[in-house]
Parts: C-alpha cells; structure tokens; sequence
RNA sequence: GGAGAGUUGGCAGAGUGGUCGAAUGCGGCGGUCUUGAAAACCGUUGUCCUUAACCGGACCGGGGGUUCGAAUCCCUCACUCUCCGCCA
C-alpha cells in the first residue's frame, strides 16, 4: 500500500497519477487524510495521558517503598480514575486507526510516469514485435484439435475428476510439460536465481502482503476448513517468504525462482476465447521474483523482461511486449510488461507473461525493509515475473510446430523431452 | 487427535508485580594498541508512533483481563519442542 505520510505531503500528485488508471482518487485520499489527521489527534492525546498515569504510578512505587503508605493510598484512589479515560482513548484510537487503514488499502499503486493512461487492453502500447507471425496452411488446427489427434491433453477427462478448466496432460504432452518445467528452471538457475520450492497453499496474511486480498479475494480458492488458500501465483508464498524481515544492503538483489502449479477461479470470465488452453483453473508457471535497492528496480525491471523476451527467442516462438496502459494495469503494479505469444491458429495474440515492478507497494504491506543511507529503515522495491507460463506456451507451440508429420518440439526442449517429434 | 513443556532484543540466555526497553555472553559498529591483522581493552549497538527538535508514548509470540502499576498473575488463540496415536 501506499505510504501514508507520502499521501500527506504529496496529496495533488496521488490524485494526478491515479488518475492515469481512470481511479476518481480525490474523494479517498481526502477522506485518508482526515482520517491520519484525527488518528495522529488521538495518539497525540493517548499519549499524553498514559504519560500522566504513568507518573502517577512511579510515585506510588516510590512512596510505597519510602514506607509512606497513606501518601501512596490517596494518590491511588486518583489515579483509579485513569483507566477508563485510557481505556476509552485507546479504543477511539484503534478504531481510528482501522478505519484508515480500510481505506488505505483501497488505494491502487501509482503507475511509473512511462504507463500510458487509457482504459483497457486496447489501449496498451506495443513496446516491440519480435518474429513473424506465422502463416498456416488453410487446414491448420488450433492447439485443442491437435491435443485431441495426438492424444496428449484430455479435457473432458479433467472435466469428470474435477471440473472444466482442469486438462490432463497423456503421454508426450505430460512430458513436455516436464520438460518446459526444467528448461525454464535450468534457464533461471543460470541468470542468478536461486530455485525455492514454496507451500503452494497460503494464509491470509501472504494474501494481504502481496496484494491479494483484500482486492481479488473471489479469485483464489479458499479452503475453508483451515482458512487457507491455493495460490494463484508462486509470487505470493515466494515473496512472503521475505515478508517482516530486514534484509541486508549488501545481499541485494535477491533473485528467487520457483516451479509451481497455480489455481485460479476465473470467475465471471467464460465465453469463445476460454477454450482450450487459454484458460485455466489449474496451470503451471514458473515466476521469477527479486526484491531490491529502491534506485535499481527500474533497471531490474528492463533486466527481467529481456531475461523472459530470450525465453520466447530461445523457444522460436513470434511474441510482441505491451506496456500495460494504466486501465489495464495490476492493482499493486507501478509499471508492468506483458509478453504475448501469437498464436498461429487462432490468429491472436497469448499473454505468457507479465512482468511487473511493485516499487515499495507490497513491501510496505509484508515489511520488507533495509537500513539505508543514515541509518534509516525504508521498504525494498519488489519485482516478479511469469518465466513462464505453461499452458499458453504449449498452446503455441503445437500450433506453430504443426506440419504434416506431426509437431516438432524446439530445438532447445528436445534434450529435456527426449523426442524430436509428437505423432 | 491426546498429554506435557516452552515462546524475551540479530543470536544465545537471565529476569522476586514497582527506576526493566529489559542482566550477561556472542555477533555487529566505532576506538585504543599494532607496519597490518588477530588478541586484549574501552565505548556503542532494537523497532514503531508523535514531534521541526527536545520531551512523550507503544512493543518481552497475538488478543483480552486483574492492578495505581504486568515481561512477571489470570483467560484465550497461534506457533515450537517432547511423549503417545495415525501416516506418504
């Protein structure tokens, strides 16, 4: 979230950025305003009275051990009084400060000068186009027809165990999910980032620390019984697990990748362009994540999004990088990067990645603080990137690949699959 | 799941309800000594809120209570450890 006492001195330019995601701030960040103003009011008045009834006490103690039992017992039958005042000012307090805080949280990142305003998809500007789009005889097939030929991805069969949106993965199609898997993470591995396996199951105060929740509560799945929920990205268990610690300057940046499977509920979006692998509960990713130096987390952020572009290359699949307008933009992102496969068959565009820079938005929530220069205490910027997503890639990759005598597998998977060709 | 023990500063580890934000050791930082380093010695060393600053306030796992006063007593929750049960 947003640093309260930047809010305060800062009030015009919070307004003037948010607007850039269409966000009608002034109302909130007044209302946040007023309510740290009458918080700090509160503090202001609890404190002095705590300071008294402290007094009060320390006489008591000092009488009592002076012997002067009766001096003691008067000052007693005064200072009797205090609790309830206390008492009654903390709650005011704590409610204050609550208050603030529900509306703090409400507040969106500000997006990067560079973020283009607009309102949606359509208005995000392509940074770069690598590659050519291919051109498919007239008889091509999209990935779910070529999944049902070569028998490598049942739908319908995830669909009985679990339900749509659930696809499983036969044969060659399991293995070259495998071997996406270990082809991304060897990659990572060699551009400094040190593999973690992280619960691939969280708790609330993950939820809350990246961003989550409260904002996307309905998109993860909730186990109800233990009050958990399955993560619908590595980010959140891996960036957690930073959260309420203090990291060293020197041990920046931290570099950390991780295999996971992702749940998502997608609710409220079925229609033509979920079919198939475009859309799922349950995928695989592996996500990239750094947190570091403040001053360093914009060149981090171009350093990731060519480390993922050289994925794309290396997997001879035709891409093109959006800056995401602020309409389209994350809720906790200042500035975020989508890579987009084409996909051959459906002549359209597959977003396989979203690299995005948080600035001190998620740290300020998990705590993720260094001592800077004077010895002060301030939040890490936070980074994290799909590299990659499953089952897009797949998707383009059966579509680009097809020929007449099946789907060749990229050159650079085939020492991780084992075979050349699926037919 | 059952029974018991525990949770204190970066770590280890004291702490009779009143000067405890907390002994001591280690570690860290600064200094003396040294050609340099080590050792030794001296000093220093938490976070947060409020404030221009001083002052003040909060924090000894979380929350609540008793009391003029709680790290210390009570309740409750979470976690850790030991034993038992179950188990990939």
């Amino acid at each position: 979230m947003l640093q309260i006492g930047y809010i305060r001195e800062n009030r015009d330019h919070v307004i003037e950025r948010l607007r850039v995601r269409n966000f009608a701030a002034v109302e909130l960040v007044d209302e946040v305003i007023a309510l740290d103003e009458q918080r700090r009011q509160l503090q202001t008045e609890s404190d002095a009275l705590a300071a008294e009834a402290n007094a009060a006490a320390r006489q008591i103690g000092d009488l009592m051990r002076q012997g002067k039992r009766e001096e003691a017992e008067a000052i007693k039958a005064k200072a009797s009084g205090y609790k309830d005042q206390q008492k009654k000012l903390a709650d005011a307090l704590a409610a204050a400060e609550l208050q603030l805080h529900e509306k703090l949280v409400l507040l969106p990142n500000l997006p990067h000068q560079s973020v283009p305003k607009g309102m949606g998809a359509e208005d995000n500007e392509v940074v770069l186009e690598h590659g050519h789009r291919s051109e498919l005889p007239e008889d091509a097939l999209p990935h779910w027809d070529l999944a049902a030929r070569y028998d490598i991805i049942d739908f319908e069969l995830g669909t009985k165990v679990t339900g749509a949106g659930f696809p499983v993965y036969k044969g060659k199609g399991a293995k070259l999910q495998r071997a996406m898997i270990n082809f991304f993470l060897d990659q990572a591995e060699k551009a400094g980032y040190r593999e973690v396996q992280p619960p691939i199951l969280i708790n609330g105060a993950s939820g809350f620390g990246t961003g989550q929740l409260p904002d996307k509560e309905g998109q993860m799945y909730h186990v109800g019984i233990d009050d958990l929920y399955l993560i619908p990205t590595a980010e959140v268990p891996v960036t957690n697990l930073y959260r309420d610690t203090i990291v060293k300057e020197s041990d920046f940046p931290i570099k950390l990748t991780a295999y996971t499977p992702c749940f998502r509920r997608e609710a409220g979006s079925y229609g033509a362009h979920v079919r198939g692998l475009n859309r799922l509960h349950q995928f695989d990713k592996v996500e990239v994540v750094q947190i570091v130096h403040p001053e360093k987390s914009y060149k981090v952020l171009e350093e990731m999004s060519v480390y993922v572009q050289s994925l794309l290359r290396a997997l001879n699949l035709p891409y093109r990088v959006l800056r995401l307008c602020g309409g389209d933009m994350g809720f906790t992102s200042a500035l975020t990067y989508d890579m987009e496969v084409w996909s051959a068959a459906q002549k359209r565009w597959l977003e396989v990645s979203s690299v995005s820079n948080f600035e001190a938005y998620q740290s300020n929530r998990l705590k993720v603080r260094f001592k800077g220069g004077g010895g002060k205490m301030q939040p890490a910027h936070t980074l994290n990137g799909s590299a990659l997503a499953l089952p897009r890639i797949l998707a383009a990759i059966l579509e680009d690949n097809q020929t007449e005598k099946g789907i060749r597998i990229p050159e650079v998977l085939v020492p991780y699959t084992g075979f050349e060709w699926i037919d």
